[in-house]
DNA sequence: ATTAAAGGTTACCGATCGGTACACTTTGTA
DNA sequence: TACAAAGTGTACCGATCGGTAACCTTTAAT
């Protein structure tokens, strides 16, 4: 049970998927681009699907970890990093190869809410807005669900503004809402 | 030049990308749905992409004219009409087939920022942009462009939540947000 | 040293992809 | 009635799709 190989596909696989989209990356490219024989990767899973499921699986995983800890290094108080999201978010859209949110990109193609794809990319979600209401509890905020969705709201529409990119910085215009909403 | 099957084919094509996705709808399950043969739309469109481009213009052309008629038919000022927005993407996402956004799809399927069909989504989120931030020039607002960008924050946030389906009513907590952003 | 799992190589499957060739029929108009 | 535009049917193209069969090599623990 050695970690190595599987991982490895697993990891590049993400960056293909996110780089081209998930019809558009067929699996030939993927043993291009990992190295990893085809027969390999039918082993560790049995279709192209569970394989985009286990992409997501490590997507989950990194970005929660990542934008909960970017929060948590930005600002002291709950009701600060609620705001500091949008900070983190900033420092996200403009990374290189920013191309937007991979579970928003998921649910596109894969459209039938009753989709394995589609369900995990709705409890990403879900698991978001669950961690948010807690900060905005812990922050004293009246309404705290409701504060969240707003926030979050404010999240997912920057996420596809900066990716189509008709707006300069769409993180701050949300920091700008998100300020206001919690009565600055 | 009569009008007739060119944009029957661009109607019913908008139908079976809108409910399946762009990649995962071939050109031969085109000519199934639609009963119009792959001879005749090649005379029509050089490439599935020109057919995909033909498309977004009319779905751009129905939405805005849907959207701006239906804030104006509920809400009588300009800043009441801005509110209204979000009623009318309640009624959208109540929609039975609702799917989300199909800029944001294709943009996501497309997600190279100098491709035509991400440039053309693009462009559709832009002029929205220019007529939100009238409105809120014609309301008397201070800053109507970061205004009118936050309120389009919001919307796309409550798009892509809708669409996602983790939470009940995205349309609503938009429009809460956006009676705190306005100052009610 | 043995052995079993993991990984690789090559070749292949039927289906579908976007797109085309060619010969035919319908249809609106002059 | 003649004629051109628009549309159809059928068959096909090479490439790629997701997935598999059979066989060989590396690796690591016993």
């Amino acid at each position: 049970m050695r970690p190595t190989k599987r991982d490895e596909l697993v990891q590049k696989a993400l960056q293909a998927f996110y780089r081209s989209g998930f019809h558009a990356t067929g699996m030939d490219k993927l043993v291009e681009e990992t190295g990893i024989s085809k027969t390999s990767m039918y082993k560790h899973f049995r279709t192209k699907e569970d394989l985009i499921l286990a992409v997501l699986r490590l997507r989950d995983e990194h970005f929660r970890n990542w934008l909960y800890r970017r929060m948590e290094d930005l600002a002291g108080t709950p009701k600060d990093q609620l705001i500091a999201m949008f900070d983190a978010l900033e420092e996200w859209f403009g990374e290189p190869g920013y191309k937007g949110c991979m579970f928003i990109k998921a649910s596109s193609e894969y459209q039938d809410a009753a989709h394995p794809i589609h369900k995990q990319s709705a409890d990403h979600k879900r698991m978001l807005e669950v961690h948010m209401t807690e900060l905005a509890e812990k922050a004293g905020l009246p309404e705290p669900g409701a504060i969240a969705r707003q926030l979050l709201l404010l999240k997912e529409g920057a996420i596809v503004t900066a990716h189509l990119g008709h707006t300069d910085h769409p993180a701050q215009d949300a920091k700008a809402a998100a300020l206001r909403l919690l009565g600055d």
